[in-house]
DNA sequence: GTAGGATACTGAACCGGTCAATCAACGAGC
DNA sequence: GCTCGTTGATTGACCGGTTCAGTATCCTAC
């Protein structure tokens, strides 16, 4: 067992090359488990190195092999939103658990803006703060592509493949889902459905109103979508909005479970019962959908084990490989918040 | 303007040395805006700097300043309840945005249990990877004071002063807000109130139970306190079990904004009507508890301002300061969740 | 008995900064 | 003209690891 190091002066490998009565070099080579020392020598080093607690100095560490041992992950989006979409907790404890396996930590920070996101990636790669980024929310012509391929700056993007190839990707099949869906709610008899979906520079947001819109087309149902910013406040303007309308929906999809809690709430307060007069479906599903009552429809995927995949492809990338990465896609679980479509509608 | 900087070799202050026809040491003088170089050799200096699209090696800095520029953050509550309780991100958002602004990076990783934790506080100040860390969701009797005491390591416990003093904390008065909400339920006619509170061991919720029972007591009211673990599950057994009880509270106080949500959503699907059959007080005040419907009587608290207040404490704590430090008490907001007790009652 | 090769270990350079000590040049003061 | 102090710059050690070239030692094979 290793005693309390010292607070004031932390072991170094040259102390315990002095105290084993061997150099320096043949105490790295013992405490990295690579050849070049005999198994008394070795046992013996380790053996005081436990005993002094000894860890490696990582900058030091950093400094000679040229690794920061660290992936960064910047997130441009409101403190307030952030704290309230489950889905970068979940993903972020996703990339933790892969990356502490292997004792790589995870530097994060919030940005205001995509340019200073930019600007943080450059000074990041710049100061070998991190090996790598996970990069999210890929925006339609995302200037960040660019920027960190001339960086040369090893990242992954999270969420739809780029559009040029320049970087690599991870993401799961998004239209097959909200297709589930749509098909859910037209055999529950809806022919009037809506989708409240989030920003709209978002790439996944594109990717699913395109498949919302296609599937529509196909089962010949008419609905329209409404962008939003994520927040609450739009996001309770945009149902208010639709169930006022003469003809009003019979169904909501809402791009997330905040914004599907949200339209919950107005559709309650406006008189409206779910899911007898209106239906409802959140595209992620945290415990917040299952905690209200009704429980909310979700399209279910798994955020952490999506935060895993980035994170090992991450790895791999700063390794040198490339390529994209397709995850699970999402499936719908059927909750109380839909139902068969009201007759006297 | 900075040009993109060589993406396979970056530049070092060697580079800009040669490039200036001056030594290494006038370069770092010249970029650390320290004496020892005239007017025109630094302006040179930094032109050929800006040029190149130089930034400091981290790790070849903290190794001679024997400084990571890097605070720490562990969170040793399961992935699933982290993700869900706003608290966190909003207080890594004050954390992030003080830090930021310093250009001191945040380092976080999840762990498993206190043990777990304690392990990667030694790793990380044994390798020098933080200059501090901040301690949250502290317990009675908590092993990590005297773990991080023995280290040396630079701490700030946030939430509740620390039982024996060893470590300097950040808290805010929750007594005086546990009172005002239960006066403010008083006031309302209620003389059965309930409190569903968070896990008993840690000191906040130890702090918020006396203060419950102890306004009860000035007031004369009778009450009970269950304990949690924070999770939904939890939290809707408890309520369940007190709304079934012979004599079942008129008002519950909850310890989070998604033990509220949960137990609004209990009490809808037992038939219950909030506020007209029972009361709802959530402690932490989100978006979540505005966006359901009814909105949630909350104790407003600024936890951005918190995790500021708690970073730039640690900051101070690491220059060499000790001390405590009380930040602003909560704020009770009324809103639709609670109402004057039925008459029927 | 000796050449050849593996094994165990040393010494020193190196990564990219910081910083104390040193030194040259120059102007001021006597 | 000489000393002294200041300014501007250099030199080299140092932080704590990694890694490579080199060396001493021992074992094996012929």
């Amino acid at each position: 067992m290793a005693s309390p190091p010292d607070a004031s002066r932390r072991a170094t490998i040259s102390d315990i090359a002095r105290l084993a009565g061997v150099s320096k070099g043949a105490v790295s080579y013992a405490l990295n488990g690579r050849p070049g020392v005999s198994d008394e020598t070795r046992d013996r080093i380790l053996a005081i190195a436990d005993r002094l607690g000894w860890y490696p100095n990582r900058a030091a560490r950093a400094l000679s092999a040229a690794r920061a041992d660290a992936c960064g992950l910047l997130l441009a989006r409101p403190a307030r939103t952030l704290a309230l979409e489950p889905f970068f907790m979940e993903f972020i404890a996703g990339v933790e658990s892969e990356l502490s396996s292997r004792s790589v930590a995870l530097t994060i920070q919030l940005v205001e803006s995509v340019e200073d996101e930019i600007a943080v990636y450059r000074r990041w790669w710049g100061e070998r703060r991190v090996d790598g980024v996970l990069v999210i929310d890929l925006r339609v012509g995302d200037p960040r592509v660019e920027a960190i391929t001339a960086l040369g700056l090893p990242a992954v993007v999270v969420g739809g493949p780029v559009e040029n190839g320049l970087l690599p990707a991870v993401w799961h099949d998004e239209p097959s889902a909200v297709e589930e869906a749509v098909r859910y709610l037209a055999a529950l008899g809806h022919t009037r459905i809506a989708h409240v979906a989030g920003v709209s520079e978002f790439v996944h947001t594109v990717a699913r109103g395109e498949a919302f819109h296609a599937a529509l087309r196909e089962l010949g149902i008419t609905g329209e979508t409404v962008a939003t910013d994520y927040t609450p406040e739009r996001g309770a303007r945009a149902t208010r909005k639709l169930l006022s309308a003469p003809h009003a929906p019979t169904a909501i999809v809402f791009d997330s479970d905040l914004l599907a809690v949200t339209g919950l709430g107005v559709a309650r307060q406006m008189g409206f019962s779910v899911p007898d007069d209106i239906s409802i479906v959140s595209w992620d599903d945290s415990l917040i959908s299952q905690v209200v009552h009704p429980p909310l429809t979700a399209v279910t995927r798994d955020i952490e084990a999506y935060g895993v995949a980035a994170t090992r492809h991450l790895l791999a990338v700063i390794e040198g490989e490339a390529g994209d990465l397709e995850t699970a896609r999402g499936e719908l679980t059927p909750r109380g918040s839909t139902g068969p479509v009201a007759h006297r509608q």
